[in-house]
DNA sequence: AGCTAATTTTAACGATCGTTAAAATTAGCT
DNA sequence: AGCTAATTTTAACGATCGTTAAAATTAGCT
């Protein structure tokens, strides 16, 4: 048996309670971080919890202290990683109602840059995670993967004005999702293809013209509605 | 030391040198087929040389005597699977300079689905590559699967007379067979999300329709030439 | 038939994995 | 200060992994 107790003392102090700033990070976010970090270099099956430990300077099974198996662990990065993405997903929209489609695009694709840029592990745990294998154990967590995606286009359509048919819009958001996070999450592969370096400004403004000229006239039509 | 002695002797029996037909596959291709079927249903460290083994009906440690390695078994799997999908999709272009591009298009993605029906595996194996972790250690092969991946750029343009700059025919092919290959390869998830059976006629229709809706407009430009 | 090399089987190796038990230490409280 | 519970460390578990060594069997040849 192990984990923490699940009666909590009466009081917990705050993150910053000692003097002079909260240098010394709780136990269990430094696992999470580690987690994040080694889920998103090595798939699933190749991260090991003695890993993890290493890389959050902690003993390995004070991991599975806080995280009682491996699978809760992926899954409680996942469960972060997509909630955080889903939440920046929904602010990208703000105030593109009033644009132009050439002009909203562009917007919205500098938008989600700028998260790219900020949470490059993010995105490559989501991508990384896309796709899966048939096999019977399936990836825990894959069922969040799933449902983020799945709400992209729900997003989507709260926050512009469409005419276009629900089919049109499930093509067009199911397509540009698909292939964003194939573009900015496995960057290191399609800049190696293209001959660039993976976080290069470069190899940005490539994506952002290819996102563009594949996906504005689909975009105009479901906009204007046929 | 292992593996087959380098040495051949002078005389081989081909393969259906026995009367009534062959029904005794040569160990290595039972080994090699066993391997494209775990390789497509796990993740390359979650697939076991014992379970490969185990599909192929024989004992384990004949894989290490035919494959020194794990590694390079599944370097032989990754060039089997993108050698048959490079020639597969040389033959997709065929009489397709002569066509409309509306037509065109449709009767190439009529060719894909053919080839995506029958060799499931080498879709599901592609898709389950393309993206990879940027750990150190990444999975041999990977350099197989992008150089197949930049050589269908070379088909396209030897196959069909384009008037678009080779920028624009290069967003083009990337896009197109990054979104092909996941709607292809991960037909399971995508069904999933739009609640049909990943092998249905359903399916298949909605990947058409979209893959139209997507790149018509863009094929177009780079045929036309802006 | 008898020799030789190729193939297959059996057994075992060292390494690593996720997880658990138990002891040691620390933090929070009166 | 002394008690209690939470946290951390140490050691070890059973399982599985890829690979190898050695013995057993089979196939191909004269």
């Amino acid at each position: 048996m192990s984990g923490p107790k699940k009666i909590k003392p009466a009081k917990k102090k705050t993150s910053d309670q000692r003097a002079g700033g909260s240098q010394k990070k709780p136990t269990r976010e430094k696992i999470l971080e580690a987690a994040i970090k080694m889920f998103s270099d090595y798939p699933y099956y190749a991260a090991s919890i003695r890993m993890i430990g290493k890389e959050a300077e902690i003993d390995h099974p004070l991991v599975s202290y806080y995280f009682p198996t491996k699978a809760l662990l992926f899954e409680e990065v996942i469960k972060h990683v997509t909630e955080e993405y889903y939440q920046a997903n929904i602010t990208w929209f703000e105030g593109l109602e009033e644009q132009t489609p050439e002009r909203g695009l562009s917007l919205y694709i500098d938008r989600f840059f700028d998260f790219a840029v900020k949470h490059p592990k993010a995105l490559r745990i989501v991508a990384l995670n896309l796709v899966q294998a048939e096999g019977h154990d399936v990836i825990p967590g894959y069922e969040r993967v799933r449902n983020f995606f799945a709400k992209t286009k729900q997003t989507f359509k709260k926050a512009i004005p469409l005419q276009g048919t629900a089919d049109d819009i499930e093509m067009f958001t199911h397509s540009f999702n698909t292939l964003a996070i194939n573009y900015l999450g496995a960057s290191t592969y399609y800049a190696g293809i293209l001959g660039l370096a993976p976080g290069s400004r470069q190899y940005l403004e490539w994506v952002k013209k290819t996102m563009i000229f594949v996906f504005l006239p689909p975009l105009k039509q479901i906009i204007i509605g046929e």
